[in-house]
DNA sequence: ACGTTGAGATTGCCG
DNA sequence: CGGCAATGTCAACGT
């Protein structure tokens, strides 16, 4: 990894054209072939960059960056501040938990928190139209067909009716409900919900977390 | 700007949870407030970060970042291998010139693109409610205004029915057609420019691109 | 203020 | 290997 502080103009030329005028900037270089062109605001998004693979040219005060496509980006070095370098090494990588497929693993282990009595047919069912996330039958006997999203907008409801559908082309299935599950769920598609006679449940990720390791009922 | 290379572990506790295990890494401190943590690898994307408005308490061997909904980012830091600091004062910005004027270029130099025999007559020519992008002659002998947007949608239609009418008032130019060009032409400009006889064509960027530096014609 | 839409997205998954 | 969807998406724009 190389990390230069330098007065620099770029143009990128690319899916778009792009030019940073002449300022004061951060250019980093990682092991990867990757560049990255830093300004001291934005956030964590670079001005402009280069993903791999792509070749590096550096001249006399003059940074080329190519890839197969096609698409250059050209750095003016005018005056050089700082420089940095430093082998890093492999990283280990980030560790995520709470995406939308834990949420789905602990539901799947906990139907009933969604609505009691509920318990699980099958994860993942297929339909000709893409899988339903979960397949459960209620209290009654009723078939239900619930869709998990971290956030529950309209097109979580609109996909979850599709798969109603064509559930409901299905005799031994046949009536089949729907529950669009949740960690937030906002008011369109409460409002689209309650007019496809669709169900909505908010599901607390920390409580769920808890009930699946048993906390709750521990305390 | 604060860069520190440095023997690390990370937690993040917001959204979701994510650990990074020890392992070294860059520590990008904005002035803006941002933080941002990354490996030698994976592009342009941090590993992690904070983005602003948030506070970092940094603490002996300890970094502690929050912002006001609750969410936490936490380095410890083991050791420090470099570091670098500084001010690169407020940034000009990206210039993005976009992808629409390139695609007039391109298209003013490849007008057969959109259709065949089309051939250029005047660029940005003008009329009292503004410059029709490009004016051209189809085979037929047959004047035709081409509208250039990325997206075609309602109001390029508009825009170039708008500007048909004017043209149309032009006796060494009537009969005058109408073709809308851009990357992705929406339904509803199709449905509309169908309704006002006003033809569309979708046209690839890449592939222009490809024909504008010859690369085309040599292969 | 809120909702909608585009982005040089990138990345992982599954067919 | 290509298309689809999620992302701690974010950011800009229109209502």
């Amino acid at each position: 990894m190389r990390l230069v502080i330098a007065t620099c103009t770029v143009d990128y030329a690319g899916r778009l054209a792009a030019h940073l005028p002449r300022a004061k900037r951060l250019l980093l270089v990682k092991a990867d072939g990757s560049i990255s062109i830093h300004a001291d605001g934005g956030a964590y998004k670079p001005l402009n960059w280069m993903s791999p693979p792509c070749t590096l040219r550096m001249e006399e005060g003059r940074w080329v960056v190519t890839n197969a496509k096609g698409e250059t980006l050209t750095i003016e070095l005018h005056e050089v501040h700082g420089e940095l370098s430093h082998e890093l090494g492999p990283d280990p990588g980030l560790q995520k938990d709470g995406v939308e497929a834990h949420l789905q693993e602990l539901l799947a282990a906990n139907p009933h928190v969604l609505e009691p009595g509920l318990a699980l047919l099958r994860r993942e069912h297929p339909t000709d139209i893409g899988p339903v996330d979960l397949l459960c039958r209620d209290a009654e006997g009723r078939t239900v067909a619930v869709e998990i999203k971290r956030r529950g907008e309209i097109d979580g409801v609109e996909q979850l009716a599709r798969y109603l559908e064509r559930l409901e082309l299905d005799g031994r299935l046949r009536p089949v409900r729907g529950i669009l599950a949740a960690q937030l769920v906002k008011p369109q598609a409460r409002t689209l919900a309650a007019a496809r006679g669709i169900a909505w449940v908010e599901v607390d990720y920390d409580e769920l977390r808890g009930v699946g390791t048993g906390r709750l009922t521990l305390f």
